[in-house]
DNA sequence: CCGTCTCAGTTGGGATTGCCAATCTAGCTG
DNA sequence: CAGCTAGATTGGCAATCCCAACTGAGACGG
């Protein structure tokens, strides 16, 4: 082992968009969330479905586990021998936002000729669902009208 | 010129998802919009708040425009030669969303010991805003609900 | 108990991308 | 015309990525 995938070395950014690019922002990484998403958790699945390389995804899923978005378990199947799998911790099934926000993105502005792959709908009702901006006061905002402003930790720089 | 910037010649895929990814996911991307979003529109702007490589920025900066997420605009201050910016076309203006999504994870899931740098807001009101889903009918969709489900074009693969 | 199969990776190498420092260019000012 | 500044480009080196081949361990057939 020449790279211990559990030595985060990299710098603590003070902005959480830069921190959660970080842990998921290397190529491939949200591509494996959203796969994971779907249910998929072997190893081969992952690697057939997506056609990642096999040692970045042996690299991604290593770094995905230490980030807290995965969680390794063995499994074994009757008259199998023990094998691992990956699971979407609740801080990996928070990612969702971020997918469906890129996903509707991609829809928006860079619709593919064949029409859309996957929707977003509510379990229940089985009602589309988009995403938006929510107030406190549980009121829906117009996504023009909401803004980033610097924070308390702003002094340094933001 | 060994690589023009302006040959798109990466495979165009079916999922949204990956295509946004192609878009805006190489490394500084996303933190271009970001800064973008905050106004700034300056290379050396850009360059010193975040960081970033000259020749790494240049190059994003062209791909960002040749994707039409940001749009380059000359400039002239009084008494200045001619320059350059570079400004959120609606398209980049829209990656607020996935911007905004990044940042609520990182707060959640792996907060800064300092405190939050960014914070969002309804521009009108003033009050806290935050990312959910919301359904065609207008109502708010508790999140652990709404879930990922092929669309039309899914026969392929999803 | 030997050979074969499958899953889950690891390893070797070449290509690509990213990083850093130095340099360049055009128009301004003195 | 020498020096300054914004907006880059270039060269060299390091890290990352990709592909193909290989490994290791347990199940299974003979």
């Amino acid at each position: 082992m020449v790279t211990p995938a559990n030595s985060r070395t990299k710098k603590e950014h003070h902005c959480s968009i830069h921190r959660s690019l970080d842990l998921v922002g290397e190529k491939w990484s949200l591509l494996i969330v959203r796969n994971a998403l779907r249910g998929e958790s072997r190893f081969s699945e992952l690697r057939d479905n997506l056609g990642i390389p096999s040692d970045v995804l042996s690299a991604r899923l290593a770094t995905l586990v230490d980030a807290g978005v995965l969680e390794r378990r063995s499994y074994r199947e009757p008259g199998e021998r023990e094998r691992y799998s990956y699971h979407l911790t609740e801080q990996g099934q928070a990612l969702k936002t971020v997918l469906i926000a890129l996903q509707e993105w991609g829809d928006e502005y860079n619709p593919s000729p064949g029409g859309r792959v996957s929707l977003t709908q509510d379990a229940a009702t089985g009602q589309h669902a988009s995403i938006g901006f929510i107030g406190d006061d549980g009121s829906v905002l117009d996504s023009s009208a909401v803004t980033m402003v610097p924070g308390p930790a702003a002094a340094i720089s933001w």
